[in-house]
DNA sequence: AGTATATGTTTATTGGCACAACTAATCCAG
DNA sequence: CTGGATTAGTTGTGCCAATAAACATATACT
């Protein structure tokens, strides 16, 4: 007999005391600053808060105090008026911490509000059926040397995230299944221990899909708030980014679209079923298809692609591939409503020769396209080198933007 | 260089005052009074939510005399202490009024706070390739008979939902494309003029697509948080519900599940493309692969399933149907993490039939069943008859549950 | 009848925002 | 170069909503 009214509108589950007011506004004046083309000044936040002058100059001193907004030198504008100061996030004062574990390496990435980079370890090393324990005790090595060298310079932790190459509960649980990785129900969450600092507040370690946390990576850096984010590895997974969040499902593990089935009576797949995407686009299945060896590169694949022996039996590959790709996008993209699609991953390097069949698909399968006038862009990942270590590294300084009242003295 | 900080905390885009505290807590009470299992009492909202007592009781009071909760008879517990007060929303004094566009029918249905019937008129009518006027007008007539009414009895009105089968702009805007009706570029909103009452505030005339409408309504009567609901009549639709709250994607056409790939190579689908679920589970291709003829109800088939002349080929018909649902829906619910499907409109009825099949595919695709230990769910609507114009005029009367402010004196 | 327990109300206090008047820093016109 | 216009930011007052603590109310238990 409940309507079913969900979440309180606030979002956090409890009520709201007049403290929370402060926090809040607090929260939405850092938003502000993050979001805004141009530094903002505290009247141009007045103005798109609705928030009075007065309240907004309270606010933004608080957070210059805290360390986390930094004024800028006023400009000349050329206008009437007294100028404005400038406000930006602050750089060098608070930092995020991305931790990843993936099949070829393990990696801690630290970055500042600004998204500058801090400090980096990337440590290069075969860990399919490695033991989560060792693992777990050699990340947490390397990220002590990273915090150990950011306290130095006085640097604060917002907090730490973890990237992995599997199903995880839901920012906060255990891994509940890495396949390529072979690791099950592994609880990841020591990998943090001793890196809270006194007042660390409930999310300051998180754990996420790799998938997902790429896709943060290349919203913050492309500057796109709703796209698809198809990560081409050895198994092939998408983040799903819609107005800037991403879309997590119930327990955390949407996205998973190695498995749609292209084809129910294709050739089985890992996962117990057959004809899933991975069968045909996956790294092994696209070098084997393509005449490649096992540990071939996708940009040996894009050499071939070039010209001379075995041009065309890669272009085979690649066009099959293409085909299975659009085609699991196109039902992707008609039931999230979602019009582009970024290429991640292995497939960054082979989007120019995917992208047209891609393309090609699409154009012909996605609603919002044919009969809406949306118009589809099929595009290139611009995160970079361990984009998923970039982006849970955005993720942990966020918590400096979401909550930033608990960095307040 | 921005990082990506999407939607400000509250939900509302701008700044909090101490009235929008009040507001918020407002809206937070009438959540926790809809959404509880036994009607709670002050002092259990208090203790739900960690707000004092005294606030508490000040907002109660406050919904109170508004007309939006009322005071269950004290009940006689067995514990010691003063016995509690229970609140539940109250009946008959504020009513949602949906109304519906569809093929064969023009609705409309007024529901109050507790989900109580209030009134309805159908038209039943075939209004493919109607005039969009004229029918928004006899719609608006119709509105008008029920509106009368209820002002007669001293209800007010707390807004107004149109559910239409089509892609409609997220929320306010116009139709943009019903393919069943004809339909193209309608500005609908005309259908509720007159209906505001004075102080309407925004957001009181919505347009959803029916089949998200129908999810509502399902999420309601069902009291189901998350779930894929699949429409199946000519054509068909989903909608996606994600922790009480249905997923809309960026321009509000998210679920359409219709046109998603079965067989790239299949037969042509009216959409231009080719081997759409569409026609292979869709009604004229479950009628027609059944031997039956194309104005037969979806009760018909299921009579033939029963035995008799036909039955073999009936089934074939539910079999291949049954396939190629599993099939886009292992690829949905990989995709959303949701481990529920609800089967309604005509697949309602054949649900004991398509169940199973749509189950087998399932088991052996969904990740989060295969490997994560979710349990997987294919469950008939049991939102009964126009479950879309039930799902609209709850969505209209939950604007007095999450913004009842607007309805204080 | 008296005590324990739980619900709900009253009254004084506090935190945070708005409003309005003010200071500050620039452009521009004469 | 001086004074008005314009925009940015600060200061002080008042108000609103929530808290806390004491109180009133209504039951059960002994």
């Amino acid at each position: 007999m409940l309507p079913p009214v969900p979440v309180p509108p606030n979002g956090t589950a409890g009520g709201l005391r007049q403290e929370s007011l402060r926090e809040l506004n607090l929260a939405l004046v850092m938003g502000v600053i993050a979001g805004a083309d141009a530094p903002p000044s505290r009247a141009g936040i007045a103005a798109a808060t609705g928030l009075n002058k007065a309240t907004v100059s309270a606010l933004v001193d608080a957070l210059v105090e805290a360390g986390l907004v930094a004024e800028l030198r006023r400009t000349v504008t050329g206008r009437a008026g007294r100028p404005a100061t400038p406000l930006r996030l602050a750089g060098g004062t608070v930092a995020g911490l991305g931790l990843e574990i993936n099949v070829d390496y393990l990696g801690v990435r630290a970055l500042d509000l600004t998204g500058a980079h801090l400090d980096e370890r990337i440590q290069r090393r075969d860990l399919r059926g490695s033991q989560p324990g060792r693992t777990l005790a050699a990340l947490r090595a390397l990220a002590g040397q990273v915090t150990a060298g950011l306290e130095a310079r006085g640097l604060r932790l917002a907090g730490v995230t973890l990237a992995l190459p599997g199903l995880t509960d839901a920012g906060q649980g255990p891994l509940r299944w890495a396949p390529n990785l072979g690791w099950r129900d592994v609880d990841v969450r020591r990998v943090a221990a001793g890196l809270e600092p006194a007042a660390a507040g409930p999310g300051f370690f998180t754990v996420d899909n790799e998938a997902n946390l790429a896709a943060l990576a290349e919203a913050h850096i492309g500057a796109r708030q709703s796209f698809i984010y198809v990560s081409g590895e050895i198994g092939i997974g998408a983040g799903v980014v819609v107005g800037g969040q991403v879309f997590r499902g119930l327990h955390g593990w949407a996205g998973e679209i190695g498995h749609v089935p292209v084809d129910p009576a294709g050739p089985p797949c890992s996962c117990g079923a057959r004809g899933c995407l991975e069968v045909y686009a996956g790294k092994r299945a696209l070098l084997a298809a393509a005449g490649l060896p096992a540990a071939a590169t996708p940009e040996d694949l894009a050499a071939r692609l070039a010209g001379g022996r075995g041009q065309a039996r890669a272009q085979r590959a690649i066009d099959t591939a293409a085909g299975a790709i659009g085609q699991v996008l196109a039902a992707t993209m008609n039931l999230f409503d979602i019009s582009t699609v970024v290429l991640g991953g292995d497939f960054t390097a082979l989007a120019p020769a995917l992208g047209p069949g891609i393309e090609e698909v699409l154009s012909g399968r996605v609603l919002a396209a044919r009969w809406g006038g949306a118009s589809l862009t099929v595009a290139a990942s611009a995160a970079g080198h361990h984009p998923a270590l970039t982006g849970a590294a955005l993720a942990a300084v966020r918590r400096a933007i979401t909550s930033p009242a608990t960095f307040l003295p």
